[in-house]
DNA sequence: CTAAGTTAGTTGACATTTATCACTAAGTGA
DNA sequence: TCACTTAGTGATAAATGTCAACTAACTTAG
């Protein structure tokens, strides 16, 4: 085993983020300008060096860039995969490690000012792959789609993203965007009711000109709950 | 975003690897015993810096290690997950990009000879739990251990642990010694059929004192194969 | 040569689970 | 009070899993 005698053999090591939202328009991610070289001027996942001296680890480094961000401190967050390879950043060998953060439609509303100048909100189109970005960041992102979509199939993850309390129409309906199917409303509430992952709000109830639906919020807003079976 | 005026403040790197196998007692871990400092003389997951000069990405790394330790060029490779804080390592903020790596019977017996004379097979006793490792190693290879535990009920792993041939009840058997319980023949069958991982070596039977049996080999020995329920 | 023993591989009956779809419930508004 | 809409449940058909019996193909003992 060899050691670092030279620090310049060492490789650099980021942080960076696919930061996952319910916009309007369906599922969006949050990208960044980036300021300077290389790849100035061009669209990025969140990210930054890890601070030796301020990060205690890589999940409080990807909160810390997570907070500078968006202003949200407790999301769900969850590592996805490291790239590392001499040719990904023109400065020399770099390593990425990658975290997927999702993001409750409240605290998109309520983070609206605290939100980096520098950074905006873009819809996922179809697969999301034509999006052109800096560094590898393109194939990142696909990675964290893969990813989150292969989980709706078997985990609470949308309920991540809804508002703090919803219905269960409303919670099926983002299944069905995130899956691009429809759901049988008996079967996904058995799903629902065996993977125990909500629990009803006493007495709120959605009114809207049809029967009252009972509100549910997640009993845990920071884990994902894995089902036996497919939804 | 800041940048590395100064090296020192870049965390050090490497890559780790958790190599399982199947001895005759069961599923084992390849250790090596430290020669150096820190932790000099404590067992630990095989693994080393990355080197920038010689590896071209992190998977490379994972694969030079693995040579180095076991002689083994082409086995089922898999990223698990990175760990990084500033307390893991004593000599300052590391990383650890930790692989799965899964041998197959004849590869261990084949490699023998090429086999680095400071390590050696450990086998899994309960859970694992009970291994003394440097660094936070014991933590990292129970997550390991989880990881492939958790992917028998569903893939075609145990195919990457057997030797390149072998018969359907073979298979069934490390399904059986890996999940801790017995499974039905028949349901077991139907499963691997439609998973289509395997295909028969034409004319090649297990002999023994009674009917012989087809021999199998896996379609891709890199990859690996999920299925749509558990097995 | 034949019968007993062993493991391979298949088949079918039955129980359980899951999917599909229709039904009842509870509100609004004309 | 009736038409309309969405919430929530139940009933039946289809699929799947479980269990165990069955046939097949070999070796070995007598």
């Amino acid at each position: 085993m060899t050691t670092y005698d030279n620090d310049a053999l060492k490789p650099i090591a980021t942080v960076d983020l696919a930061i996952f939202s319910l916009a309007p328009a369906g599922l969006s991610v949050l990208l960044v300008r980036r300021a300077n070289a290389p790849f100035s001027g061009e669209w990025a996942l969140p990210g930054g060096w890890i601070h030796i001296d301020e990060d205690a680890d890589l999940e409080g480094a990807a909160r810390r860039v997570l907070k500078e961000k968006t202003g949200v401190e407790t999301p769900y967050l969850e590592q996805l995969q490291t790239t590392g390879s001499a040719d990904r950043d023109p400065r020399g060998w770099s390593i990425s490690i990658v975290y997927i953060a999702l993001l409750s439609a409240d605290d998109v509303t309520e983070g609206q000012d605290a939100m980096a100048e520098d950074a905006a909100w873009r819809p996922i189109e179809g697969e999301g792959a034509g999006l052109s970005l800096a560094f590898d960041h393109a194939a990142l992102l696909k990675e964290a789609l893969g990813r989150i979509r292969s989980k709706v199939e078997y985990s609470s993850l949308p309920g991540h993203l809804l508002p703090v309390r919803f219905t269960l129409s409303e919670l099926q309906s983002v299944y069905e965007s995130l899956l691009g199917r429809k759901l049988d409303k008996s079967a996904f509430r058995k799903r629902v009711a065996e993977a125990d992952f909500l629990e009803p709000v006493e007495g709120e109830m959605r009114r809207a000109s049809n029967r009252p639906a009972q509100m549910f919020r997640l009993k845990d807003a920071q884990s994902l709950v894995l089902f036996d079976r497919r939804i």
